[in-house]
DNA sequence: TTCGATTTGTTCGTATGTATT
DNA sequence: TAATACATACGAACAAATCGA
């Protein structure tokens, strides 16, 4: 759930908004305190200051304050505006980038990530040739439906049960084969105004759509996947013979402060692709 | 999830990524360089400098400089002998700690990272109940043999066909019940005199053992995973009934510089267990 | 095309806080 | 208590990329 208490319809400037943020601040002291000044050991800082700012700054995007695509605020301007120094900006700013909340850009800014680019598409979609190439999968929207959440939606997303949520049945196809078949879970309150067309005639991946007409972020997913045999219907859908293995995914997506926006349930045909978990290349190679 | 617009060339961002950091491997020059002296412009350094330490970090942690559990000289120390500021040091550790390759402790020092923690066990272990509960697992040794590498070993170890390579069958069981069914293939040049002693009376994990008596320390595993009906003969160990599902993972465990050291084949009796894939959780929470 | 302003990236240095021994 | 080591925060200077005049 969003922390934060100012409307994302609404829009301040930056300035107003860190004054808002000054005030509602429950560790105002800390960043109150005149930082100009040798620091006080006063402080009673539970948290480090870079924190202070990282937190604001995630609170101002799950506010809606900078949309995916935008540029957020210079490192020098936000460092004026949290007087702080612009080491300490670059510090909070650095973790969000490594979770690809944000992405730098040399001589341009920082922007808050889209679910358009490439790279961003294959952090959340893991699926793989055996051979392992990665094609880009083609969506056809099989069913979409409006229900009211079970227990199963409660537990998962966080939502009441009997609140009303808006299922989607999605077929991927890779290489001209049916391969993953998607039941998406998304609570209508959320995502006001979500019907059949919105998602039929979007451009781009879903998680684009809630982020682009929905201002939901997804920046983090959890998978648990097993394996078993699907429902003669599924099997169908994905070309398997009955009594076939298959492999099934249960992903939560969330967003900021890990609110919790959708629940999928997937089927995947693993005859000719497999599913990739591959714990980070980090640099350090 | 996407409609296949993108040429397929522009698919491989980690492909990039990897040959920049092969780069980085192929710019010895600029290491060789005197780093004792005043760091001069003059370098055609391609890679900044923390870049440079880091290299040198882990190209000593690969020659077992420090071994795992030990402390890597101080920051200031390191700022010393490679002479440049602490904070460059800091900067080329911070990728290492988030790698999970070195970890800091305030005020003791900077430690090889072991796979004795139980932190890390669970960094590598990814079966968890469907309960989400987790537990450790108990290992039984079922068999080990010595044979000659075969296609598949040359192709994941990147070892010569015919080369020798032993051969390990494990067993996991979790809450008393078989789960986990392990088929590990080492390279015996590389874990040499390594026999079914060394497995049977080993302490603690398997990469530990690795990293305790052989210094060969795995830093990074790659996994490829698919549902399949397991073998009888697997299916029997799991306790499953013949054409019950099971997921079968083929993993790829690398220690530094993307080095491969262990391939293991593995069956999963995924009844009431499931393979938890969770996307970092950052602190940016 | 050149130039200058802006923005992020790198490196240095210093001071102080906090945890461990 | 003192020394050591990592953690946080500040600031300065310059490099490199971008963009518009």
């Amino acid at each position: 759930m969003l922390t934060s208490a100012i409307p994302a319809s609404q829009l301040y400037d930056l300035y107003e908004f860190a004054t808002r943020m000054l005030d509602c601040t429950s560790l105002q002291k800390v960043a109150a305190a005149p930082m100009t000044d040798t620091l006080t050991p006063s402080t009673l800082t539970a948290a480090p200051l870079y924190r202070e700012v990282q937190l604001r700054i995630t609170r101002a995007l799950a506010a809606g304050h900078w949309k995916p695509g935008e540029a957020i605020p210079s490192e020098s301007r936000l460092a004026r505006e949290f007087n702080v120094s612009i080491g300490t900006i670059r510090r909070a700013i650095d973790e969000l980038v490594a979770g690809r909340i944000l992405v730098r850009q040399q001589g341009r800014g920082t922007f808050v990530a889209t679910h358009t680019e490439d790279r961003t598409l294959f952090y959340f979609f893991h699926i793989v040739g055996k051979d392992g190439s990665q094609e880009f999968p083609v969506s056809e929207l099989l069913s979409f439906r409006k229900e009211r959440a079970d227990a199963g939606d409660e537990s998962q997303l966080g939502i009441t049960r009997g609140s009303r949520v808006a299922r989607v049945r999605n077929l991927l196809t890779l290489a001209g084969k049916p391969v993953v078949l998607d039941d998406i879970t998304v609570s209508t309150e959320r995502f006001a105004g979500i019907d059949e067309d919105t998602f039929r005639k979007r451009q781009g991946t879903i998680y684009g759509l809630y982020q682009a007409r929905y201002g939901v972020n997804v920046v983090r997913i959890s998978e648990r996947l097993s394996a078993a045999h699907p429902p003669a219907e599924i099997a169908t859908l994905l070309g398997m013979r009955v009594n076939q293995p298959a492999m099934q995914i249960r992903r939560v997506a969330y967003t900021y402060n890990d609110s919790p926006v959708e629940y999928r349930q997937s089927w995947i045909n693993t005859a000719d692709h497999e599913y990739l978990s591959d714990l980070w290349k980090t640099a350090a190679s």
